[in-house]
RNA sequence: GCGCGGUUAGCUCAGUUGGUUAGAGCGACUGUUUUACACACAGUAGGCCGGGGGUCCGAAUCCCUCACCGCGCACCA
């Protein structure tokens, strides 16, 4: 038996010097990967569990980006998911990928562009994709050696990237057999475009804004209409009102009335449509089809014409007369000017409060535009999501969220997949450039127009960023052929942030189930937003940004992540303060020293003595801690990770050192049942290093390490690590194995 | 307007199917340098569980209602 303490058993536990080590042991052992297996014995009657699949699939992180504090969160759980999976037996797959974050990422590097004075609408768009791969693949090595730092036990080895050849064959194949099945169109529609980008959006991508601006009432003939936004109206020749407003029933559907308007007479046409409010404004209104989505279904059903009165830059077209060229946002005041000046204007409601959409990066209101792009039919992909969710084949954590996707996906919008950016996977079509028709070509072989025989070019669209992530599950798991999609799919758990709901978990339910068939995972996880101290959103304008990085350098990955999980229950937000992850490296150092004193009390101690009886005290201390692997191997499987860190942290604190260790003294002191207490604090030592494992992996390991001599007395030494160990309990209502002196 | 949350100790939050004196961490206060640990130990104070109503033998927990806070959705020009 060794009797003599490590040397760094002696001083305090120092998380710098231990974190990099061990990672490096454990990913030299290769049980990041689910094939290799763990080093106790398959035996299926012990453990039901035993080589059954367990799948996570990582949320493919920013490659261009940083680790930030939600980043810490993902890893946290996902990490403490897989490892304790592992532990039970499961064949655990955590698969890592990497993120090409189309437009976020090119806004990025469009902001590096514009400080070096450039700008990406010079660039020839393969160079500037070329320079922003290359941007992203150097900063994807730094959030690759974050995620480690984290203590993430992936697979490195099935690691991905959202644009790697394979991924995109299988988006390729997806948008075919979309289109196919007709649930993929290309049509002229209303898509929201932000003119500072230059690009379309779909609706996700709009933040609304509650703003107070004039509303103005203007003398349109014998009406008045109501507007907030004059500068769309040079082109409206359509009045609208509704067939059920008596105050207007002397006017007929079509019929003709000549008016002064803002650059002079014009005609303008009568139409009756139901969709007018009577109650407000006036309850009458001109339409402007190319840049409202309401004005452009009324002008749909009653086939009107429609007109574009606003350039993609935000500026007015030549219809504005003496107003063309202008900004669309000096030009409003003008054209009131005008308006006064020729007595058009009746009142202006100065307090006008309505919803303003805008560009979630930049914050410039959106303009409506008709432009011709890619759509998905999203009801029938929809309706086979809600069926899934709503029998419980998919289960979501929190309960809540179930409700909101259900919500969300009853009144779902087409979506629009292309983007008028170069960072992105390009969509592999045809534009007629007569008609204007679009063709899916994968093969590249369309040469001519197949609706009107003109000329075709090659899309320079990409595909926005989500439909390639929503199809993540079973890309990455290599559909349809792939060994690891037969036996990893479908996956078991997807954890990721309450904020993605619609934009990637319900995206992937729909699109898993209408390639694969399947749904694309069991579970879902959301994690709530990490906030500052203050409970406040971090943003770097505020300067409130937590860096995680610098609180484990200070107290400890371990300390980190026991920190970020104990009483953060799934949906809600954290409030993030130092103080509490100062205390868990007190906890952390608490581990080690308890370690210290059961090493140091039981060097001396054979542990593979079996005789060893409990006395009274002893016996009832055993059971209860066994009693509470079993609740928290409970808690475990319903993923109540906040609870079950408490349990244990409090466990260890307040019984294991505070009662056991302290009563073992005195037993030891004046060799009173010594051997009972000896066998005692050591079992209940292991037990607790592995039950903390998943929440506190470092310094655990460490413990191990030093420990294992000990344990694996006449054993082979072949590689051994507690991340492989055996989880306590077999289930919930089995009976636990404490491990400790009697283990063989 | 519709939908989803939240309101419990000074702060951040737990509280599972309703059951005896409502919990944790941090903070505060009082002691103690006891041979694993002062990154410690022993202890103390602090809550009409947002307001009102109801069901029940019994409600922080279930139902109704109001108020306030947060978030999401929406084509009222």
């Amino acid at each position: 038996m060794d009797s003599k303490l490590p040397e760094k058993l002696l001083k305090p536990f120092n998380p710098k010097e231990t974190e990099e080590r061990i990672y490096k042991l454990w990913e030299d052992s290769g049980f990041f990967a689910p094939e290799v297996h763990p080093t106790w014995v398959d035996d299926s009657s012990l453990n039901e569990n035993f080589g059954k699949p367990f799948t996570l699939i990582m949320p493919p992180t920013n490659a261009n980006g940083s680790l930030h504090a939600g980043h810490g969160l993902v890893m946290t759980i996902e990490d403490i998911m897989v490892r304790y999976k592992r532990m039970r037996g499961f064949k655990t797959l955590w698969l890592p990928g990497l993120d090409h974050a189309g437009f976020e990422t090119q806004v990025v590097y469009e902001k590096k562009l514009e400080k070096e004075g450039r700008t990406r609408f010079e660039i020839e768009p393969k160079k500037l994709y070329e320079e922003i791969l290359d941007f992203t693949l150097t900063n994807s090595k730094n959030i690759k050696s974050q995620v480690r730092k984290m203590g993430a036990s992936c697979d490195w080895s099935r690691e991905k990237f959202t644009l790697d050849p394979d991924i995109v064959k299988i988006v390729y194949q997806t948008f075919k057999k979309l289109s196919d099945d007709n649930l993929v169109y290309r049509g002229n529609r209303i898509v929201s475009w932000c003119s500072k980008h230059q690009t379309s959006f779909s609706d996700l991508e709009i933040l609304d804004e509650e703003r107070i601006d004039n509303f103005y009432y203007l003398k349109y003939g014998p009406f008045v209409i109501g507007t907030s936004r004059p500068e769309t109206k040079f082109g409206d020749k359509y009045v609208v009102m509704n067939p059920n407003d008596e105050r207007y029933k002397d006017y007929k559907d079509g019929q003709k009335i000549k008016l002064e308007w803002i650059n002079g007479p014009i005609e303008a046409t009568i139409v009756k449509d139901e969709a007018v409010d009577m109650e407000f404004g006036t309850g009458v209104m001109t339409i402007t089809p190319w840049h409202d989505t309401a004005d452009f279904e009324i002008a749909e059903r009653h086939k009107l014409d429609k007109e574009q009165i606003i350039d993609e830059n935000g500026k007015l077209l030549p219809i504005a007369g003496e107003f063309a060229g202008q900004h669309i946002k000096k030009a409003r005041a003008l054209i009131i000017e005008k308006l006064q000046k020729k007595g058009l204007v009746e009142k202006i409601n100065e307090k006008y409060k309505h919803v303003v959409r805008t560009c979630y990066k930049c914050g410039t209101v959106i303009e409506p535009q008709i432009k011709n792009q890619w759509f998905v039919k999203m009801k029938p992909l929809a309706e086979k999501a809600l069926e899934k969710i709503n029998n419980g084949e998919i289960k979501y954590i929190p309960d809540h969220y179930k409700k909101v996707s259900i919500h969300w996906l009853s009144n779902i919008m087409d979506w629009n997949i292309s983007r008028q950016i170069v960072w992105g996977i390009p969509i592999p079509a045809k534009i007629c450039v007569k008609c204007g028709a679009g063709m899916v070509d994968l093969d590249n072989k369309i040469k001519k127009c197949a609706s009107c025989g003109g000329e075709v070019a090659q899309d320079k669209d990409t595909f926005d960023t989500w439909f390639s992530s929503g199809q993540w599950p079973f890309a990455t798991l290599g559909y349809p052929d792939g060994k690891d999609f037969k036996t990893f799919y479908p996956t078991d758990v997807m954890e990721t942030a309450g904020e993605i709901i619609f934009f990637w978990v319900s995206r992937m339910i729909m699109l898993g189930l209408y390639v694969t068939g399947e749904i694309p995972f069991k579970n879902v996880y959301l994690h709530g937003l990490v906030l500052d101290a203050k409970g406040l959103k971090m943003s770097k304008s505020k300067g409130n940004v937590i860096d995680p990085l610098i609180l484990t350098g200070k107290y400890g990955t371990d300390a980190f992540r026991i920190g970020m999980v104990i009483g953060n229950t799934p949906g809600t937000s954290l409030a993030l303060a130092e103080e509490r992850i100062r205390g868990y490296g007190k906890f952390a150092n608490k581990i080690w020293n308890a370690t210290r004193f059961v090493l140091d009390n039981t060097k001396d101690f054979n542990n593979s003595n079996t005789e060893i009886k409990y006395d009274e005290e002893d016996k009832k201390s055993d059971e209860e801690l066994k009693k509470l692997v079993e609740e928290i191997t409970k808690e475990m499987d319903e993923y109540k990770f906040y609870i079950v860190a408490e349990k244990i942290y409090h466990y260890f604190w307040h019984t294991f050192a505070d009662i056991i260790i302290e009563r073992s003294k005195k037993k030891i002191l004046e060799n009173k049942n010594a051997d009972s207490a000896k066998a005692l604090v050591y079992s209940q030592l292991v037990t607790l290093l592995k039950v903390l494992h998943p929440f506190m992996p470092f310094v655990t390991e460490e413990i191990w390490q030093i420990l294992l001599p000990r344990r694996k007395v006449g054993e082979p030494t072949e590689m051994s690590a507690l991340m492989v160990e055996k989880w306590p309990a077999r289930n919930a209502s089995s009976i636990a194995d404490a491990g400790g002196p009697e283990s063989k």
